[in-house]
DNA sequence: TAATGGACGTA
DNA sequence: CGTACGTCCATTAT
């Protein structure tokens, strides 16, 4: 039954953030809490196969052979499971040489004999053969909550013979799982309708000679097959289990250690309570509990026209929380509201159309949304606060957005719907074909065009935010993330939400130009390239060009890939130096200049009405707590070429603004890694003032400052970023050009004067694989389950990440800090001005006019007191008309 | 039509 | 065989 849990829930839902798969265990807690509750036995036990080989592979040494390798993520839920049984007071029995189903087979002929009356749930259908008037099996159903029972009645009328026929017609049809073929074109058809006309396996051996037709003959040829299947799957009953069927009765629980295991687990409230209630119910019989075990119980009440205000008060009297949900669109820095729900601690919700709504509800709605000591919870609050603003009502107030939270508590995962949050903290997920009436789904978009459902399924949504939020406080608070979310990351929800809104200016006519000139260069390369190798092909192929390079041409191979050999710039630019054929260079150029192309048309195709472009910010995509840019993207626009560095130009100064202003860290992660490491030769160099890296290389390589080349500044500069990354010698020696040995030579002298790194990368590892997860200056973590994975590769994979999610992740830290106190001077200060974007480590403002000293000050101040570190935070400011010019 | 993989832009 | 992203395009799967 664990087994069958395992495959009915999706592993990857259930994983804790230690990477403990949890599946099996849910699921299986999930059925014993049903049984429980709905058979109320008076004696239990749990029985449990083992991996010791049993008599039936010392008769038949092929028996399970075949079998799919168990997934890696069960085995570690067993002893796990066991534990919490041993918690509730639930009989765990396993015994070397039998498999689980002897056990029972066992403990159901000694409750018979006692009188008793004997459920069996199980998976195996071989346990059908102990079916009779009083031993009923359990058999899982299309979901694991649905259990069909097996009576004498129902073996025969699903397999046409009674029960203690059964083993002969599993006999004859044969057990895939378990390796055990059965008769060649006999199905459970056939070989009951033998049984049928025979009476028995037996009857039918001894008249083997009298069945006609292929089936016959073929049961002849496989008669040693039958008669081993036969054998093999009788179930014993007299293994000696050790304990007495008296002694199966539930025993004490432990309430303690149970909730212990649950919080380990991350098993959220609604299973524990369900637990609960059956377990109380067994030790106090008769006093049950009734527990709701699905869907919202949502209470939607009408309000009528003015009673908004003292709805609103009434339910949230003494500053309760309340869940609110938004329907709208929104996006690109703007949007609408179509409906909204708020719905209170009672469970009673309202659902309100904005458009529709009487005046003195409305100002009170405006009120309350925009009362900070009105708390609300909201999944994903940005988007509809930016909807909202866009009807003029600011939100305040916020005190959860569940989305946030979860990705807080869950960095790595890349999707933060409501309903899969609602499964995984909530646990409504195995109560789908429940009770009728009290399911609501969550799904907006499964409800049709009833209104009035819609209006439900918002109010639902809004309930199941507000419960959830309360799950996802524990769960943050657990990991002392708690503050992470309400002084950073809700804040910086606002701030977001009010750039995206502002946006970024665009010179139209400009990217225009730029765009027919790139188009210009794509049409002359692939005209180039077409005359070169003598036909049309599409350039844009990686297919196509391996075929062309490596086989028309005969070009030498490149490094090998999933589809062939790589054509990428590094390979082209290497095959360019090892041939005198012109195509690798002129396709390299048509790559930059296709690049450049498709950038620019894409900006041009989301420069709004307003003329500016809008970004979508994604506060809960970048597992290391960066922000990322989309729709369009304006963390990537060029600028390492010339070429590329002309986009910029096209972002300009808006109307009623002076200037564009870019503030950016200056070598913020290696500053951290300063910081974090201790190392005061890197301190002093970062406190010092002067050319960091020219300053590094003259130690590592005994030389006066002012006497470090080029080539050795390079070196040490590569060095120094790469070990934030988790550089190899390999990958230090690609990147220079030299070979790993020199590399390696490289990085001994490098440690040799900077020991504390290397002490520091170290730690970090080794804490990392200790704890499961790396931790921020702000104690943002990043969960690795791979730094302890049995497979290299991945192992070392997530090496890497561990040496660099602290950094790069304080580097973000940082700078949402920063974020916040910029936002909150420039408003505090009365200023006009306003921050446009974030690019990791820098910023871009729209400065108004007359306040361009004011704003410079502003935000060098709070960059770079945005976080005490040991060594100074440098932060450099550009001013000019367009992002380009703004540059320093 | 959706998913996947290669390639490449940024920090 | 350094990290973190998003987007475009061609190709493959459904």
């Amino acid at each position: 039954m664990a087994f069958r849990a395992f495959f009915a829930l999706p592993a990857e839902k259930f994983v804790n953030s230690a990477g403990q798969a949890t599946n099996a265990i849910y699921g299986f807690t999930s059925m014993l809490v049903k049984l429980l509750r709905d058979e109320q036995p008076t004696h239990i036990a749990v029985a449990w196969d083992r991996s010791e080989p049993t008599f039936r592979h010392e008769e038949y040494a092929d028996y399970k052979a075949g079998r799919a390798e168990t997934p890696p993520e069960f085995p570690g839920q067993v002893g796990l499971l066991q534990e919490l049984l041993g918690l509730i007071g639930v009989t765990s029995l396993s015994v070397a040489g039998y498999e689980a189903d002897d056990i029972i087979a066992t403990l159901a002929v000694r409750g018979l004999d006692r009188g008793m009356e004997v459920l069996i749930a199980s998976g195996d259908r071989d346990t059908f053969q102990l079916v009779g008037a009083d031993c009923t099996v359990l058999y899982p159903g299309k979901s694991l909550s649905d259990l069909v029972r097996m009576t004498p009645e129902a073996v025969e009328a699903k397999y046409a013979v009674p029960p203690e026929r059964y083993r002969d017609l599993a006999a004859l049809v044969g057990e895939k799982s378990d390796n055990l073929p059965g008769v060649p074109g006999v199905g459970p058809k056939t070989a009951a309708k033998w049984l049928a006309k025979y009476g028995s396996l037996d009857e039918l051996v001894a008249r083997a000679d009298e069945i006609g037709g292929k089936a016959g003959q073929n049961f002849r040829d496989h008669l040693d097959d039958v008669l081993r299947n036969q054998r093999l799957n009788r179930l014993e009953t007299d293994v000696d289990v050790g304990l007495d069927v008296a002694e199966m009765t539930l025993g004490a629980w432990n309430r303690d250690g149970v909730n212990l295991l649950f919080d380990n687990l991350e098993f959220a409230s609604t299973l524990r309570d369900r637990l609960f209630a059956v377990l109380g119910e067994s030790e106090a019989a008769g006093e049950a509990a009734d527990v709701p075990d699905e869907g919202f119980a949502v209470e939607l009440v009408e309000v009528a026209p003015g009673g908004l205000a003292a709805w609103l008060a009434a339910e949230t009297a003494a500053g309760a929380r309340t869940g609110l949900a938004v329907e709208g669109t929104w996006g690109r820095g703007s949007g609408d509201v179509v409906r909204l729900a708020v719905a209170a601690p009672s469970g009673r919700a309202v659902c309100l159309d904005p458009a529709r709504l009487d005046p003195a509800d409305e100002a009170a709605l405006a009120a309350w949304l925009a009362d900070p000591a009105s708390p609300k919870a909201l999944h994903d609050a940005k988007g509809p606060m930016t909807a909202l603003r866009a009807r003029g009502w600011e939100l305040a107030g916020l005190d959860s957005d569940t989305a946030i939270a979860a990705y807080l508590a869950m960095p790595g995962r890349r999707n933060f719907d409501l309903a899969d949050l609602c499964t995984r903290y909530l646990g409504r997920e195995l109560t789908e074909s429940g009770a009728e009436g009290a399911q609501l789904t969550l799904d907006l978009d499964g409800v049709g065009d009833d209104q009035e459902a819609q209006r439900r399924a918002l109010a639902t949504r809004a309930l199941a935010t507000l419960e959830l939020a309360l799950a996802l406080d524990a769960e943050l608070a657990r990991r002392g993330a708690d503050g992470l979310l309400r002084d950073l990351e809700i804040p910086l929800a606002g701030v977001l939400s009010r750039m995206e809104s502002a946006g970024i200016a665009a010179d139209l006519d400009y990217l225009h130009a730029l765009e027919e000139e790139f188009a210009a260069a794509v049409r002359q390369a692939v005209d180039e390239a077409h005359r070169v190798v003598g036909r049309e092909f599409n350039l844009g192929s990686p297919k196509q060009l391996q075929q062309i390079l490596f086989d028309e041409l005969g070009l030498p191979k490149t490094k090998r890939i999933k589809t062939g050999y790589t054509t990428d710039a590094d390979a082209l630019a290497w095959l360019a130096a090892q041939t005198d054929n012109e195509l690798p260079v002129i396709l390299l150029r048509h790559r930059d200049q296709t690049k450049l192309r498709t950038t620019v048309e894409g900006l041009i195709k989301t420069v709004a009405e307003d003329g500016r472009i809008h970004t979508t910010f994604n506060q809960t995509v970048a597992a290391t707590g960066r922000l990322s840019s989309a729709d369009p993207n304006l963390q990537n626009i060029p600028v390492r070429t010339d070429a590329g560095r002309r986009i910029r130009r096209a972002f300009v100064v808006g109307e009623g603004y002076e200037y564009l202003l870019t503030a950016d860290y200056s070598q913020i992660e290696l500053r951290i890694m300063a910081h974090l490491s201790q190392d005061e030769a890197l301190i002093e160099a970062f406190q010092s003032g002067y050319d960091f890296h020219a300053q590094i290389a003259a130690r590592v390589f005994h030389l006066p400052v002012d006497r470090v080349d080029g080539e050795a500044r390079a070196r040490i500069k590569a060095m120094n970023y790469g070990l934030a990354y988790g550089l190899s010698d390999y990958g230090l020696s690609q990147q220079l050009g030299i070979t790993p040995k020199e590399a390696r030579v490289l990085m001994e002298d490098y440690f040799a004067h900077f020991g504390k790194v290397r002490d520091y990368l170290e730690a970090v590892v080794a804490r990392a694989r200790r704890d499961g997860y790396t931790a921020t200056m702000l104690g943002r973590r990043r969960y690795l389950p791979d730094l302890n994975s049995d497979n290299r590769q991945r192992r070392e994979m997530a090496e890497r990440m561990a040496l660099n999610a602290p950094i790069q992740g304080s580097a973000a830290d940082i700078i949402k800090l920063a974020m916040l106190r910029v936002d909150r001077a420039l408003r505090e200060n009365g200023l006009a001005s306003r921050m446009l974007l974030q690019v990791h480590d820098e910023l871009v403002l729209e400065v108004a006019p007359g306040e361009l000293d004011t704003v410079r000050e502003l935000v060098v101040e709070h960059m770079s007191g945005a976080q005490e570190l040991r060594v100074p935070l440098a932060v450099s400011v550009g001013v000019g008309p367009n992002w380009h010019d703004a540059a320093h």
